[in-house]
Order: structure tokens, then C-alpha cells, then sequence
DNA sequence: CTCAAAAATTTCGACATCGAACGTTTGCAG
DNA sequence: CTGCAAACGTTCGATGTCGAAATTTTTGAG
């Protein structure tokens, strides 16, 4: 029984069996692996109004414990350009799910947090994003699913993506 | 040693530890895996000239094999919507690396096809393509990587991700 | 003290995407 | 035949992203 991937790399294997085209075998995966993924998230959160950009803020935000985080560190932990960044808190300030206000001690930077209407709604749709995070899972194994995180952060770590220092 | 997934989950953990967040330490790592490995996919694209979805379409057209392809199965086979694949023809047509032309014996289709210089663009590039990504993944070993296109086909075929049938 | 360089954010323009509406073409039911 | 519904592709409008330039504030050298 094979998958999408397999069928690609059939069709390289007869069109071109000179390329060693075999670490597609892991990157497409990973690359369909995510969109699949993606959609079945953005499922889950547009039933509770939210766009998956839009969890992904308010999560950063709730996870962070800290009272307020910079933009900057904001733009750095969920991997979105300043630019982006600025558009997505417009959008959530109008929304009144986050606050925004320069920094007393450095008014070069720009502070944001949860207002406690964001704050609720991220702490509700938290839940039902797990669950059904676990049902995009449901397919493999507890033992899979270690293995599974267990090589892909060997593979994350080898590519630099350990975190704030 | 850790991953930066390995602190989020830490954070999830010191401030909900309620909530049962250990199904986002696979599906956060395929998504950020997918991010970083994508970015070194197009930094060896643009060398070449190339933009990511560009390559995408003429690697999907050359290892097709077929003579031509219908609009409908390429959109199908590089997950766009139909809209997005006519705006990317209109752009490879005029760069010269693609012909499109209507089904002669069905008008309602429209057929696509590598042209000599998007036959001869593809397959030089998808030797330096190929070897990039090889070296993308040289933090894992052989055995790993065979672990890990494993768990990923098993979970892209429960994902219902098993091509075309 | 002053001015240039650095840091942080916002603004701006180009671009790509999606989904829905639309226009053809085809196939099928009656 | 005739007309209606489905299949395909393109167009259109709204949206989000990135990178670069611009803006404001801070820092440090001399």
C-alpha cells in the first residue's frame, strides 16, 4: 500500500532513473504531511470564527506567560515577517482580542497582549484544537507518534530550529 | 538537547497543564520542518532562476512522462486551485518553458506541455535540486530516514493522501 | 553635546492564493 | 432533438505575505 509520494517517486524512477531523487521521499512527505494537516486545522478553528494565522497569535500570546510580549519576539516565535506581523495585530486590536501599546522604558518597540476577551476565547478554542489534533493523529500509534517526533526533531535540531537559544 | 517545539511544549505545560498538548509534537514539527526545509529548497531555486512553484510545475510536467496534461490533473497533482494553475501557466507560457494549447477532441479542456527549453531547464535543475535536498537531510542517517519517510506514508495514507486511487 | 549608526516598527508595492461567479462545451434525459 | 445539468477553465475581488524603504527612538563615539 502506498501514498501520493510513492506514485511521484514511481513516475521519477521511470522518467529519470539516473537522479538519486530518494530524500524526496522524506521532504514531499513532510511537505504534503503539512498541508493535510493545515487543512484539517483550519476546519477545526473556522467553526469557532477563528483563521488558523489568527489561533496561531492568540496561542503564542497565551503560551507565553509573560504579561506582554515585544513584536519583535512575537515576529520571531511564530516565524512571520515584521511586516505580516503589524497587519495581523492590526487586524486582531479591531477585533479587541489583543491590546497594543508602546513600551514606557523603550519606545522603540511596540508591547502586545491578550486582552481577557483574547484570553478566553484562545483558552476555549485551545481544547478543541487539541482534540481534534489527536484525531488528525488517530491513524498512528502512541509508539508512532514518539517515533515520529523523535526523528523529526533530530531533523529540526540539525537544521537549526532550536528555539530561543 | 531540544527543539524549539521542545519549548513550546514546555510552555503549554507550565501554563495549561490541563490541556493535553502532546499530539502538537508531531504536528508542530511537520509544520516547522516543512517551513525551514522549503526555505533551503528556495534558496537553491533562485540560484538557478527559479521561483519554488515554478520548478513545482515543470517537475510535475516532466516526470508526468505523458506527452501533455489536462489543467484539471495538474491542479489535482500539485494540490492548486484552478484559478492559482491558470495564473501560473500565463506566467510559464510567457516565459517561454511551457506551451498550452485547447484538447482537440474535448474543447472544454485545456492541454499543457513542457516546451525544449522547460525540458532542458527542468532537468538540469533537478540534478542540483535533488543533490540540495540530500543535503538538507544530511543531519539524518540512511536508517532514519527511512524511519521517517515510513511513519509519514503511514500517516498521509490515514490522512486519505493515496494519489490518484 | 552632537551626529551618525543601529534597532524596532510601520508603510508601501508587487505578487500569489483562494473561492466564487461566469462562460463554454459536453453529455444525457426525456 | 431540446434543454438542462455537469465539467473545465478563466476571471474577479478580497486577502495575506514578503522585502525594501521610511520613520522614530536609542546608543555610542569623539
Amino acid at each position: 500500500m502506498g501514498d501520493a509520494v510513492d506514485v511521484i517517486l514511481g513516475q521519477w524512477a521511470r522518467t529519470r532513473p539516473d537522479v538519486d531523487v530518494s530524500p524526496m521521499g522524506v521532504i514531499g512527505r513532510v511537505s504534503r504531511a503539512s498541508r493535510l494537516l493545515e487543512r484539517g486545522v483550519k476546519e477545526c478553528l473556522a467553526e469557532h470564527g477563528l483563521e488558523a494565522w489568527e489561533f496561531d497569535m492568540l496561542a503564542t500570546l497565551l503560551r507565553s506567560d509573560a504579561a506582554s510580549m515585544a513584536m519583535k519576539d512575537l515576529s520571531a516565535a511564530a516565524m512571520v515577517s515584521p511586516g505580516a506581523l503589524t497587519n495581523r495585530m492590526d487586524h486582531l486590536v479591531a477585533r479587541g482580542l489583543v491590546d497594543r501599546w508602546p513600551a514606557p522604558d523603550n519606545r522603540r518597540m511596540t508591547l502586545v497582549a491578550l486582552t481577557d476577551e483574547g484570553r478566553r476565547v484562545a483558552g476555549d478554542v485551545l481544547e478543541r484544537h487539541a482534540a481534534n489534533q489527536d484525531r488528525l493523529l488517530s491513524g498512528l500509534s502512541r509508539a508512532d507518534r514518539d517515533a515520529l517526533a523523535g526523528l523529526l526533531r533530530n531533523l529540526l535540531i540539525s537544521l537549526g530550529d532550536t528555539g530561543p537559544e
